[in-house]
DNA sequence: CTTTAAACCTGCTGGC
DNA sequence: TGCCAGCAGGTTTAAA
């Protein structure tokens, strides 16, 4: 169940796992992607990267295998040979002489080349990552008050992954908490102080939540170092003004915030 | 054009 | 204990 930050945190894992190695082993559980395991053997992995919520996985032959982990996907790193025990559904095994690397449940697994990421329905589709470090406060700003995009309902706005890539149901609501913002504004109904808040804050939060650890550790459990603020915590009190935190559905998902610091 | 709803996907939780 | 409905931190598509 990851957004930006946790998908990122897992591809830091998996590179420091396997990244360089030779590949001793490819397993794949789509038939459509079996005869890539043969000439995948033998060839190193040698980066992975994260563009909003998928993973880019790049072979030393040129081929790219992007994978979506959705709201059930799980990625493991194991010692060689080892295989946990899991009711989970095996879908992609990459293994080097010491570790190998899982991928569980996952839906959404397609092997592409560099040049057709360009064209893939998803990655083409997507706007700046909230953690690309070369992404400005000053852009985020003009792409919210874009003709595109300033009409827009922050709620469904920050979950569009074509405003911005990487953020979720959870930092919608932490986003917007932090910013003390009603969730209906556009970006036409902002001051100016509110516009520059929301704007440094929809990159600050993904970032601190990426460098605390997001909210799950590396294996997945959780209890990491970034804490909700409003998110999960129904009718406990408001860190800003002790009100209690109210629970609803927007655009289709839980939504957490505080009404009475929240404009 | 924007928003909402349902579908798809898979795993987990809770109620009966 | 077993089964089922409903829900989830996601995305796409259709409908309103």
């Amino acid at each position: 169940m990851p957004e930006g930050p946790e998908i990122r945190r897992a591809a830091d894992a998996l590179a420091a796992a396997v990244v360089g190695e030779p590949l001793t082993g490819v397993w794949f559980a789509f038939p459509e992607l079996q005869p890539y395991e043969t000439e995948l053997t033998g060839q190193r992995i040698e980066k992975l990267e994260t563009r909003g919520k998928a993973l880019l996985t790049y072979f030393s032959n040129g081929r790219v295998l992007y994978t979506h982990n959705q709201l059930y996907g799980l990625w493991r790193i194991v010692d060689a040979g080892v295989m946990p025990d899991t009711k989970r559904d095996l879908r992609v095994r990459l293994e080097t002489q010491h570790r190998a690397i899982l991928l569980y449940s996952a839906s959404d697994i397609v092997m592409l080349t560099p040049d057709a990421l360009a064209t893939h329905p998803f990655l083409q589709r997507i706007g700046p990552d909230v953690l690309d470090s070369a992404v400005t406060p000053e852009q985020v700003r003009a792409r919210v008050l874009s003709q595109r995009f300033c009409r827009r309902r922050l709620s469904g706005l920050l979950l569009d992954q074509a405003f911005l890539a990487g953020l979720g149901n959870y930092l919608r609501a932490e986003i917007l908490w932090q910013a003390a913002l009603s969730p209906q504004h556009t970006a036409m109904t902002l001051d100016e102080g509110q516009l520059t808040a929301l704007s440094d804050i929809l990159l600050s939060l993904p970032r601190l939540s990426y460098h605390t650890r997001g909210t799950v550790d590396d294996n997945h459990h959780h209890g990491a170092l970034f804490r909700f603020k409003v998110f999960d915590r129904e009718g406990k009190p408001c860190e800003r003004c002790g009100h209690p935190i109210v629970r609803t559905m927007l655009s289709s998902r839980p939504f957490f915030w505080c009404p009475h610091c929240q404009h």
